[in-house]
DNA sequence: GCACCCATCCTAGCAGTGCTAGACATTCTG
DNA sequence: CAGAATGTCTAGCACTGCTAGGATGGGTGC
């Protein structure tokens, strides 16, 4: 009995992350349109009431892609803060270029994240590690004496993702970004 | 046949934007999943096929929508910077802020100007007026002799972009704005 | 004044969406 | 090996954006 369920906990949670690739793989390949329950059914190999067996909905699989999503960026960005020793500008700029670069890379993956409706909760105390750790990335960059340092980077946070949104649906011209990023880091670290 | 054809195109471009106002306060009280069709054709008092003699296609809609609140919004950014005289500092806090509670106070209508797909052009040479009038806002907030006014513009409103989003999606806490507007204006006019 | 004609509008329907109820197997248990 | 429980699928619901085809009415020429 314990040995069964033992096995069958292990495959369900196998299938739940299928689902999870599939429906992230389908996104960044075709965008989120192309991602609907029969294709993503019809992707891992079931019928479609499956996918309900392990999500309450479609909302929920995005936001389990985002979390995916969410992991990987903390490693990114924390890869780039730490190639550079203590706090600062440089630090900074690595943290944002590394947070751009992301965005545009896998625009997909970034719009489950932060542009689609999630029930994830941002800056509480159930807000899951990945997500706090990507924050902390830019808290990181400014001195850890500073006070402002949580707002500051909520604002450089902002200003990164309204530039990465922006220039995603082409409302900025994406080729600009780097000057851009040049000026900000300037503003907030002169 | 004349007089009667110039009494069409009259109704006709009422109805259009019978249709375009009944689309936008349907979603500024009920969000835009609720603006479907059916609804949209029932509010204006048609049935469906109507609508898509006077727009391409439900996306036009939104389009439409988006390119009245870039009016509205380029009259208020306007009334916000004439009421200090001089670029700097202030008016840029000015035009900021008028931005930030545009974009809380007409979620919807924000949304389908700066976030949903669109076909709208933005900065080329066939950006409607309003557009460029609302960027050129922000523009007028730096001295007309800096050659970086402009991409400066770019990056402020990147930011407020950024907030304005992040707050209404729950990603950062909301009442926080003014904090991170302060700022973000401290930086950029030191 | 009348018949024609053309523009306009609506009914009905298509293919697709997220989601679910109930029948069907398949697997484990006693 | 029978019975129970678990899992899966088929079929269907109410909805979406969008469109083809027929009816209805007004404007035009005789």
């Amino acid at each position: 009995m314990s040995a069964v369920t033992g096995r069958r906990e292990r495959e369900r949670a196998q299938r739940h992350q299928l689902i999870v690739t599939a429906a992230r793989e389908l996104a960044e390949t075709e965008g989120w349109d192309a991602v609907t329950t029969r294709r993503l059914a019809e992707r891992v190999e079931y019928s479609q009431p499956v996918l309900y067996s392990h999500f309450a909905g479609k909302d929920a699989i995005v936001s389990a892609v985002a979390l995916d999503g969410f992991g990987e960026l903390a490693e990114q960005l924390g890869r780039a803060r730490a190639a550079v020793a203590a706090p600062g500008p440089v630090a900074l700029r690595a943290v944002c270029r590394a947070y751009l670069r992301f965005a545009a890379e896998r625009p997909a993956l970034y719009q489950a994240m932060f542009v689609m409706p999630t029930d994830l909760a941002f800056a509480t105390d159930e807000t899951p590690a990945p997500m706090r750790a990507c924050f902390d990335e830019f808290v990181g960059c400014f001195p850890a004496g500073d006070e402002q340092r949580e707002p500051l980077a909520e604002v450089v946070w902002s200003a990164v993702h309204g530039m990465a949104v922006l220039a995603d649906s082409g409302r900025i011209p994406p080729d600009g970004q780097e000057g851009r990023l040049d000026l900000l880091i300037g503003r907030f670290t002169g």
